[in-house]
DNA sequence: TTTCATGTACGACGAACATCGAACACTGCT
DNA sequence: AGCAGTGTTCGATGTTCGTCGTACATGAAA
């Protein structure tokens, strides 16, 4: 359980992000993550395989879409509005609007957070 | 050489939208398009084969980025940019901000209009 | 230390993709 | 009719992707 890392700020290429965001799965993803709180990824609910999910969660970590964080055996993922929104101004706003308007990622939800 | 068509403007899929544009080729297509002129596509210059090409605009326009028109024996391109601005407000000008900013489909070009 | 929970790595599979060259089809000109 | 220009289609090939199940590693709890 390691090797988390994300390209720095400047890295991120924008083929990459595009290709990230080409999946409805990980699209439903980052628009529960639109409101910039972390979620601990038991809490994630897509009707995908534990380790399909993971692979999800780590090609959007890879392009640079969203930062990952340990704690214990749990990881808490979150997005990287801050460096997105520096890099590419408006991008990260006009997807999830667009996301919204064309009704992707429905079938990503999520769990109540833990108590 | 029949079959151009795309997408009605309200079945244009965001998925499949950032999926064409997860390219760097067609990106750079998309970025000599930008200006809202017509090209006639002997005109658009890009190292790849000419079929790879084709396939490139075959995908950009059944995503519904483009159009096509074709005009005896040859065809135009343009950019299908009311349709993309009503679907998806600010999608297009953020995506082409960022394709300049991150420099992607610099190796796409244009010959001057035929004369 | 044993067990449980959580996430990762690995191997596999079929599907989709990028790419090429070659063959085909259509249009227009001579 | 024949030819040249232009674009499409067709394999072929190698790569990447989404998905799964299983096995492994790690940290916490009993």
């Amino acid at each position: 359980m390691q090797d988390h890392s994300s390209p720095a700020d400047a890295e991120i290429a924008l083929p990459r992000l595009l290709g990230a965001l080409s999946d409805p799965t990980r699209l439903g993803i980052v628009r529960v993550l639109a409101d910039g709180a972390e979620r601990g990824w038991g809490q994630l609910r897509a009707p995908v395989a534990k380790s399909t999910l993971s692979h999800h969660l780590k090609t959007l970590r890879e392009a640079g879409v969203t930062r990952t964080r340990q704690e214990g055996t749990r990881c808490y993922v979150s997005l990287r509005r801050e460096a997105l929104d520096a890099r590419f101004p408006g991008l990260l706003a006009a997807l999830l609007a667009a996301a919204v308007a064309d009704n992707v990622g429905e079938h990503v939800g999520e769990d109540p957070p833990a108590l």
